[in-house]
DNA sequence: GTAAGATAATACATATTTCGTACAATAATA
DNA sequence: TATTATTGTACGAAATATGTATTATCTTAC
């Protein structure tokens, strides 16, 4: 696994770069953006590009790897955190929100039909990781009484995966004033449908 | 200017290379979208693609004279209604953010750096056109009275312009609870700084 | 059913783009 | 000043896109 980001002492080219392919990848996917084309908006001679990159790419997966290991910390820095059990869960649900809206379809796409199985192994293991904190957060919730304890953990997933999607349903607005509104809709119904009873 | 759309005889494989290049070129741009994949989206063979136009450029000159030509068709009707002249620029904004969502800067920066001299000439036009009839209509609106006869039209244009990106700003949002808060500000600035006096 | 026209699938030669590297010139740095 | 990093340009090789030809398949009106 011997990408680039392995090493990150910290260099204004190279940062100037991943920046750079993360904004033009999100935008566009992988295969529409060209070296030439990110280095020229990057501000840097092709030269540099492979003095820190073996190719396009290897730039790419160090940006999937530096995504992968962001959210994995953003997510464990609410889970451990002090707050509330569905202060978490609204937490997670922005912070969801954010990533998806920055990560194109394009890219992951683009991405999971090109890269290497090495890479996509990696990816994997990054993802179930997840899936198994997510796992443990939940029944840990559960045993400490957040949650009900004869909910699915798979209807959690479900919800939270479509969520987003579900609030920003046209027919659904068209029932609210402010989209605002049926967000907060959403989230009472979650907390309120799913928090133990004898909680407050 | 011998351009595909001349002849609208409804065509389903036309019309769905229209539509599909339309959602392309939005997205990525002209450049970053090749016939093939255009094709393969479209749900089209490629000798079709032929059949109906010259090549891609073809398609893009089409697309861009629909859309201006449907632009105008709004700005039109808008205009020429019944509402009142507060309601008809509360609409014209609308418009404008409807449409500048939906033309990316991409397909217009690639359009205008590729398409050949008598296209760019004839989009140029409508804009020309655009801004004439802007002109009259504003000139009319002060005539009736509903604007104020000292304001300078290029005040107006501006200040349309910028409407879009100012109650996007930020630190502008940031004062207000709701997005929407800050879009009234703007409209009731726009309007009660704007309208004579002596109107209601 | 069948003939005629439209569309698809495939293959292909050509043109264009992209890639990755080499090398000389320039800028930054210590 | 010596050294290192970076740029700009050029370039051949590889990949991709274009536009056309051909043959097969699908529609549909008769």
């Amino acid at each position: 696994m011997a990408t680039s980001s392995d090493t990150d002492s910290s260099n204004p080219k190279r940062d100037q770069i991943l920046k750079t392919g993360r904004e033009l990848f999100w935008k566009f996917g992988f295969r529409r953006v060209t070296v030439e084309e990110l280095c020229r908006e990057a501000g840097v001679s092709k030269m540099t590009f492979y003095k820190y990159f073996s190719d396009k790419m290897d730039l790419a997966k160090t940006i999937m790897n530096d995504f992968g290991e962001e959210s994995i910390a953003r997510y464990r820095a609410i889970m451990d955190s002090d707050l509330s059990y569905p202060e978490k869960v609204y937490r997670l649900l922005r912070l969801k929100k954010e990533q998806t809206e920055a990560m194109s379809d394009e890219f992951f796409r683009d991405y999971t039909s090109q890269a290497d199985p090495e890479m996509l192994e990696h990816v994997q293991e990054m993802s179930a990781g997840v899936f198994q904190m997510f796992m443990d957060d939940f029944s840990k919730a559960q045993q400490e009484g957040d949650i009900r304890k004869d909910v699915k953990v798979e209807f959690i997933l479900y919800f939270l995966n479509h969520m987003m999607e579900m609030v920003q349903d046209e027919k659904l607005l068209a029932l609210y004033d402010t989209p605002q509104d049926l967000a907060m809709e959403f989230i009472n119904f979650f907390f309120y449908g799913l928090i133990e009873r004898d909680r407050k």
